[in-house]
RNA sequence: GCCCUAUUGGCGGAAUUGGUAGACGCGCGCGAUUCAAAAUCGCGUUCCUUCGGGAGUGCCUGUUCGACUCAGGCAUGGGGCACCA
């Protein structure tokens, strides 16, 4: 008997884990199982949420591994990225350097978290060994007519000094830097991703996801069914196409309003001087107002008129600062009577209200949908049936049709810094072409020794190409890298070919893990990728995570934990202190994966102090026979009938909920429940072997939460007997076993708990409500009074109702 | 403004299909052990109480024999989206 010394535990079992192999994977007959922890970006050190999610992933895999499913738990590295280029700037250490430091740094911290990945897979994204397949990626999208370039106003960060996405301005800010982001024209690369618009929305019912990430996803898609409408210009052949979701309200319309940023208005502006005025106050007001929704609305008449394409009447043209150009046609129709945006401007300015929908079987007017009046032939009716009618005749005019608008925009990424993957183009007389497969990969160059980050468009070695050719000297968006990993990684040793049939037998993802933090961002990249990668045929399936696991926060003091905050706790010293098993069951126990988790250090202590008395009851103790014996007396076959039960709900919280802190809870009550003669010397055998049977269960059931203590236990109490290794199998419950003698009848009265007895199963209803009455307390109640009813609900509950 | 989500003891949380609210753990209190402390073990721990009981899951209404759980309304916290036509 010794003492419990983690640190040692853990290195040993660490060490065998490694020796054997045991977290290689490879296809076999079993039920394939993928589970993929969003792979971490290589900052410096593991931080508490890391810790957490993995941890998760880790439980899941190694509790799935017990339940006969072939598991493949992958590690990798998000190493591209702006923090190395800052380092290098600030330590004199190149990004290349600092990154590999750090993964080396991280990787053993996974390690000694006793995380059972499958290194032989390992990748990291800013190996040319694995962006290179990335480059060919591009190719193929290229070919497939899923890139182009164009020039465009784009989101420019100054302080990073890079376009963003527009996915990754947040509140008019940069998402990394939280600079003010300015518009600037420059030339980028896009992706397509508006053509799979629409299945990326429709697919999502399908996901077993969590609902708010489909909702954000979807809200991202934005879906509007709409028409364009055209408005010829008075006294020209010109027209000017709106976009409206509301046809239906045409006759209501009074004005038309342009972007700022529309060729009309811009065209307007070289010869008044007014509207040019106007379009630079447009833009500062932009770039100072973050808040648009809040910006106050501003307008300016160009002078034109429309012909309204239904009544013929003319209605004026104005420039308003609301009007985006970039969705739908940069145009829109005023309907100040119905709409509230509209209204605002009209009342402004001073523009006609004209109503024509009223709320249903009243005379008021409404900004929902409703009844016509006022609009020619679709007086009376429906707005719905409006909308289908006017379309139709505005098509059969040839003055309109019907269609679908997205809120989501092509995906710009093209990025201004070095430490990226080098887009794969050349150019020759301002012709751009994609790199040739065989010249692949086009290689970042590397920099001299204690040299920071030199911005490709800089370095003359590279920009020049072979055969006169110039290099592309953007990189491409870091996200491009994590778009694909999860699809690569049972490839990754694979130097010839990008994605093979490991890929093909290993995916989809059956469960990926990770924060909300990537709910629009990165999984809407994914699904876009991976349903372009269906469509080259190098993937099987329209979804690359079947099911979403999305973890809470780790906080402090109610607060996130962050640097900013000065709130973090460094894991490792806990690590250090307690063990890995400590930590691991602290945070599986303190609260379920969804929710956020408070850290607190006495409650850490208190995991630990349970790993003690479980190391306690087991070291020295060793299995000799798990031979049934012929009779069991009641005390033992009440701690058998708790340990088979406990087993089914630890399966059911692991299986279907995901409910760890229940299944320790679980564990410590059949602990708590094991009687103290048993462990004693004087045990009977047959104590003995409801003992031993509990431990197993215990030992097996902790094991995906806390490997190494289960597993260096396991070793010395069992495995001589059984002889396998504590993850090769689940044990079974006996149902039999679990079922009670007796039972608990709770006693009501009106709905409310008056009393309690213990009887034996088996009674009668009648007999049941003797006993009942037999109570003092029910009896006093029920004295002299009428029962009008009586509810019994088998041996649970007995109510009467009086 | 719209959408999602949460709200249960001093704290983290449990109650899985409407059926004993507070499992399990932390903290706290008392006791054992110790010269003492740490560690460990035992008992107690929602609130009120005249010790018979009574009240109680953010608030208000309702459905039901019975509501943390279902329905309608409201409040507060967290998250997302937002001149999206």
């Amino acid at each position: 008997m010794s003492e419990y010394n983690p640190s040692e535990i853990e290195s040993t079992i660490q060490k065998l884990w490694n020796d054997e192999n045991r977290f290689k994977s490879t296809p076999d007959e079993r039920e394939k199982f993928y589970c993929l922890s969003m792979f971490p970006y290589p900052s410096g050190k593991l931080h508490m949420g890391h810790v957490r999610n993995y941890t998760i992933g880790d439980v899941i895999s190694r509790y799935k591994k017990m339940q006969g499913f072939n598991v493949f738990q992958p590690m990798g590295w998000d190493a591209f990225g702006l923090p190395a280029e800052n380092a290098a700037i600030s330590n004199k250490v190149s990004p290349a350097e600092w990154t590999k430091q750090n993964i080396e740094y991280m990787k053993g911290q996974l390690n000694s978290l006793g995380l059972g990945y499958d290194w032989s897979k390992e990748l990291r994204t800013c190996d040319s060994d694995y962006y290179k397949w990335e480059q060919l990626l591009f190719k193929k999208f290229y070919d497939k007519g899923l890139v182009y370039k164009k020039k465009s106003m784009v989101n420019w960060d100054p302080v990073d000094e890079t376009v963003l996405a527009n996915e990754q301005v947040i509140d008019g800010k940069g998402w990394r830097s939280g600079a003010q982001v300015e518009i600037k024209e420059i030339d980028q690369w896009f992706i397509k991703i508006t053509d799979y618009a629409d299945e990326l929305l429709e697919s999502l019912d399908e996901l077993d996801w969590p609902e708010n990430v489909k909702t954000m996803q979807r809200n991202w898609i934005g879906k509007s069914e709409g028409a364009h409408i055209d408005f010829k210009l008075e006294n020209s052949n010109e027209k000017l196409t709106i976009f409206s979701t509301r046809p239906d309200t045409i006759f209501g319309a009074s004005f038309l309003a342009i972007s700022p940023q529309h060729k009309l208005a811009i065209d307007l502006a070289k010869e008044n001087i007014e509207i040019s005025n106007f379009l630079e106050k447009c833009k500062e007001v932009k770039a100072a107002e973050a808040d648009m929704a809040k910006a106050e609305k501003l307008g300016i008449p160009t002078g034109l008129d429309a012909i309204h394409p239904l009544t013929g009447k003319k209605i004026p043209i104005w420039i308003g600062n609301f009007v985006l150009l970039d969705y739908g046609t940069g145009v829109v129709m005023g309907v100040p009577a119905h709409d509230q945006r509209d209204f605002e401007f009209a009342s402004k300015y001073n523009l006609v209200i004209t109503q024509v929908i009223n709320k249903e079987n009243t005379e008021l007017p409404c900004l929902e949908k409703g009844i016509l009046f006022d609009s020619n032939k679709y007086d009376g009716m429906h707005s719905e049936e409006a909308i289908t009618s006017i379309i139709k005749d505005l098509q059969s005019k040839e003055l309109g049709e019907g269609l679908v608008q997205f809120r989501l925009r092509d995906w710009g990424i093209s990025r201004q810094r070095y430490w990226g993957c080098p887009i794969p183009v050349v150019y020759k007389d301002g012709e751009a072409s994609v790199v040739e497969e065989s010249e692949l990969p086009v290689k970042l160059p590397e920099l001299p020794e204690g040299s920071g980050p030199i911005p490709l468009s800089q370095n003359e070695a590279f920009i020049n190409s072979k055969d006169g050719y110039k290099r592309e000297t953007d990189t491409f968006d870091t996200f491009m890298d994590s778009s694909w990993y999860y699809a690569r990684f049972p490839s990754a040793d694979n130097d010839k070919d990008v994605l093979d049939e490991n890929s093909r037998y290993w995916l989809p993802v059956d469960l990926y893990i990770g924060g909300i933090e990537h709910a629009i961002l990165h999984l809407l990249y994914s699904r876009f990728f991976h349903k372009a990668l269906r469509d080259l045929d190098m993937v099987d399936g329209d979804e690359p995570f079947k099911k979403l696991l999305t973890q809470g926060m780790v906080l402090k003091d109610g607060a996130k934990m962050s640097k900013s905050k000065g709130n973090t706790v460094d894991p490792q010293a806990y690590i250090d202190k307690y063990g890995a098993d400590t930590v691991r069951l602290y945070m599986m126990f303190t609260s379920p994966p969804e929710q956020s988790l408070e850290w607190s250090e006495s409650s850490v202590e208190g995991s630990f102090r349970f790993l003690k008395k479980l190391w306690k009851l087991v070291d020295g103790r060793k299995l000799e026979s798990i031979q049934e014996p012929s009779s069991i007396s009641d005390e033992g076959k009440n701690l058998r009938q708790k340990s088979h039960s406990t087993l089914q709900k630890i399966q059911n919280d692991y299986d279907s909920r995901y409910s760890f802190n229940t299944v320790i809870a679980a564990i410590m009550e059949l602990f708590n429940a094991i009687p103290d003669n048993f462990k004693e010397d004087s045990a009977t055998e047959e104590e003995v072997f409801c003992l031993n049977e509990t431990i197993i269960f215990i030992l097996k059931a902790i094991h995906p939460i806390a490997p190494h203590i289960s597993e260096y236990l396991w070793q010395g109490f069992a495995q001589n007997i059984l002889n396998e290794n504590i993850d090769s199998s689940w044990p079974k419950f006996d149902s039999k076993l679990m079922e009670a003698s007796g039972f608990q009848l709770v006693v009501q009265i009106n709905g409310k708990v008056r009393g309690k007895i213990s009887l034996d199963k088996g009674l009668d209803q009648k007999e049941i409500e003797e006993a009942a009455k037999s109570i003092e307390n029910i009896r006093n109640n029920i004295e002299g009074k009428e029962i009008r009813k009586v509810i019994y609900i088998k041996e649970k509950i007995i109510n009467f109702v009086l």
